[in-house]
DNA sequence: AAAACGCCGGTTTTT
DNA sequence: CCGGCGTTTT
């Protein structure tokens, strides 16, 4: 044991054994956190300090849990496999399972998921009658989760929103999802985590329970924590205050959902007798890369002093480089990898692409298909939202918990089953009244009388119970199976002989192959177990160590992660910065922690890219640069990337001192308003900038510069023409309009259509 | 019940 | 520009 702590350096060691109440290690980047963390575990393993049941460890994600058990199993034999080691989430649903009760739920609860909140959300403004105009569903969505993790339930939401007649509203629609919820025997993830510290609270003796059975207490990224989290584990600690928690203020980037910088700020305040560990010296990248990130948080007001170094090499300067667009930009990343490849023995996972709006992703996927690089998508389209990974989920948790109307009513009549909306209608009415689930309405014959397809509703009824007879005898990708085939689900894909139903059926194969995965893997394997393994499982989870591939990921996304070369792209003011940021302070500087995560990610090589004009959500704007790149001193560049910087300011000047700008070989006037993004312009504004023809419309005596350049002597009456959408046709009247030409053209497939040349890109085919 | 049309919104996202 | 949605149309 000694010897193991050997690896660590004096720092590092001071963390792993110390063990006199609460300790706070502030943790730079790449400092070896992670390390420490395991080393501590193990540490307390080893001593036989305290029972490996006596643990509680939390992490970020589901991944950084297994790895963690993993790493102390090598450090020190399979001791690690009875901590209790997960997310807060999963650590409060294996406690709820046995404390829900309490609360009045059963312990067969299930677990909403975002798109289940909508539909919920919806369906009650619709009920209340309510202006979705004035209440979106996204807002509510926010404040409800906002209050929840602020540990306000609705009651108590209620009593603040007195005299608000907004949030007397807003409380109004809480409260009735809170009690939809209830009476689905459903909790969202937000509840996951206030109903255990409700519990913990108002219940000491349970509270008592978990506090003498958590002797010990490690939480890592504890930057992130909000304040049911906070309470939670403070609550949990506060008999004996043995409790260790590892974050960097520098790299708090959830702050939009929640996260309260201050949980680690007054660590010390909220945690009497606290010691505070610095880990400074940073194992990960060369001294240039992380100069410049240290460059760019120094940026901040930070509050917590530090001062990160490494003894790693100077390395490689760092490449920045402008394209011309979006697309430009990818391709030369794609031709860097590839270059890299090949003189220096790096394979396609030492690389990683960070992009700070998912939006970015389609360019990105385009050009490396084209070019044929392998890459891996983080996040994006989910799998578990799609439809039929979503109906067949909603089977299982029928099953599971046969109070969930919402599983319910996604599937009753899919397939079709000849029960529609006025049957559901009826059902539903009954169920209020009963106050029962709509599924105990089925059961009983005597309230489908009237019913016009009762027969269908006893048919389908009766399915759901003779595979609820059998869950517990199946294994869950039986189940799965079982559900398909009995459901007339299967049939319903095999009847339809498109590419679609074929790719949903692929797709299901692939969820029934995720539950044998489960079921070899996972000790716990009931239904309601797998249940719940999906409903809290994260796209980073599913990332494989060691796919030969080029990871494409969001900056969030790659919280926690390394690589040997780390492109940022998009390194424009307005996307990142992000344009919603850049007004407010404290929005700002969490996008500056987000810059410094992203660059900490790299080990060895980092590239910034931007480009020169780009097009986002169909409108094109010119960019200026990122201010981050101005915060990261300029001989930490590449001669290239900084003669870059000398020129891009010479143009972001250009266009703020009205001079000259060049567009697709044209030199146009400028309209000057470039200076900064601004907030108040009659002008199209794009999410992250000017709009090229807006922009262009402004320029003294030009009309809309952005059309093609002048098209009024390319056609003739008769001549066959290709348009992007309509496909080809045949110009049959052509009649000069203002300074452009009306062109009268039939389409082979489209038909007639008119159209102005200048506007309209047409290939000519002859 | 499906297709067609029109409107809105589009950081980041766990879990 | 794209997709998701709600509404209208057939």
């Amino acid at each position: 044991m000694e010897e193991l702590l050997d690896d660590l350096n004096d720092k590092q060691k001071e963390a792993v054994e110390y063990l006199d109440g609460p300790l706070l290690i502030l943790a730079g980047a790449g400092s070896g956190k992670t390390r420490v963390l395991t080393y501590k575990m193990a540490y307390l393993l080893e001593k036989e300090i305290v029972k490996p049941w006596e643990i509680l460890a939390i992490t970020f994600t589901n991944k950084a849990a297994n790895e963690m058990k993993e790493r102390v199993n090598n450090l020190i034999g399979e001791k690690a496999e009875d901590v209790w080691l997960g997310t807060f989430h999963s650590i409060c649903v294996r406690i709820l399972k046995r404390e829900i009760g309490i609360l009045g739920f059963s312990n067969t609860f299930n677990i909403f998921d975002d798109l289940d909140k909508d539909k919920v959300i919806k369906e009650i403004v619709k009920n209340l009658k309510i202006d979705e105009k004035q209440y979106p569903i996204s807002l509510l969505k926010y404040e409800i989760s906002k209050a929840k993790d602020n540990m306000k339930d609705y009651k108590k939401y209620k009593k603040e929103a007195m005299g608000d007649f907004r949030k007397e509203q807003i409380a109004d629609i809480y409260e009735v999802y809170q009690k939809t919820l209830k009476q689905n025997n459903s909790i969202d993830f937000d509840d996951i985590i206030m109903f255990t510290v409700k519990i913990f609270s108002e219940n000491p003796d349970i509270l008592m329970k978990y506090q003498s059975k958590f002797k010990y207490i490690l939480v890592d990224e504890y930057q992130d924590t909000n304040k049911a989290q906070f309470l939670l584990i403070s609550l949990i600690s506060a008999s004996h205050g043995n409790i260790c928690v590892v974050g960097d203020e520098s790299q708090s980037i959830y702050g939009f959902r929640g996260a309260d910088i201050s949980n680690i700020l007054n660590f010390e305040k909220e945690f009497s007798n606290a010691k505070i560990v610095k880990l400074e010296e940073n194992y990960r990248s060369t001294q240039n890369i992380l100069n410049a990130a240290n460059a760019v948080i120094k940026n901040n007001k930070s509050k917590i002093d530090k001062n990160l170094w490494t003894s790693n090499e100077i390395g490689e300067k760092i490449v920045y480089k402008t394209l011309d667009n979006e697309y430009a930009e990818v391709e030369y990343i794609v031709e860097k990898i590839d270059e890299i490849c090949r003189k220096e023995n790096m394979t396609y996972a030492d690389f990683a692409v960070l992009f700070r709006t998912n939006a970015q992703a389609r360019v990105l996927e385009e050009v490396f298909v084209k070019s044929g690089t392998p890459y891996r998508l983080i996040g994006g389209l989910k799998f578990y939202s799609r439809k039929e990974i979503k109906d067949l989920t909603s089977y299982l948790k029928l099953i599971q918990n046969t109070s969930d109307n919402i599983a319910l009513k996604r599937i009753i009549n899919e397939p079709k089953r000849g029960i529609g909306d006025t049957a559901l209608q009826r059902l539903e009415q009954i169920a209020i009244e009963k106050n029962i689930s709509i599924f105990d309405v089925m059961q009983d014959s005597d309230n489908l009388v009237g019913i016009r397809s009762a027969g269908n509703i006893i048919m389908f009824r009766d399915m759901i119970n003779s595979i609820i007879a059998r869950k517990d005898s199946l294994k869950v990708s039986d189940l799965m199976k079982v559900i398909l085939k009995e459901s007339g689900y299967e049939d319903m894909l095999n009847e339809d002989a498109t590419k679609d139903a074929e790719n949903r059926f692929e797709n299901l194969m692939e969820f029934i192959g995720v539950a044998m995965e489960f079921e070899t893997e996972s000790a716990d394997n009931t239904l309601a177990d797998f249940l719940d393994s999906i409903a809290l499982v994260s796209d980073v989870d599913k990332l494989e160590e060691d796919a030969e591939a080029v990871t494409l990921m969001t900056m969030h996304s790659a919280k926690g992660l390394e690589f040997n070369v780390v492109f940022i792209v998009g390194m424009e003011e307005g996307l990142f910065p992000s344009r919603r940021s850049i007004d407010e302070d404290e929005a700002c500087e969490e996008e500056r922690r987000l810059c410094y995560v992203a660059i900490t990610r790299a080990k060895k090589k980092l590239y910034i890219t931007n480009a020169s004009k780009r097009t986002l959500y169909g409108s094109t704007a010119y960019c200026i640069n990122s201010r981050f790149i101005a915060e990261i001193p300029e001989e930490l560049f590449d001669d290239e990337g900084k003669e870059n910087i000398e020129k891009r300011k010479k143009k972001s000047q250009k266009y703020i001192d009205k001079e000259y700008v060049q567009v697709e070989g044209i030199l146009e006037k400028t309209g000057g308003y470039f200076g900064g993004i601004p907030s108040k312009s009659t002008s199209k504004v794009t999410p992250f900038g000017i709009d090229v023809n807006s922009f262009l419309n402004n320029i003294s005596g030009t009309k809309n510069v952005a059309k093609n350049i002048d098209n009024t002597n390319k056609y003739v009456v008769g001549m066959s023409i290709k348009h992007k959408k309509f496909g080809i046709g045949t110009i049959q009247k052509i009649d000069p309009e203002d300074d452009d030409l009306k062109l009268e053209i039939m389409f082979d497939k489209y038909g007639f259509k008119r159209l102005m040349a200048n506007h309209t890109p047409l290939e000519i085919l002859d």
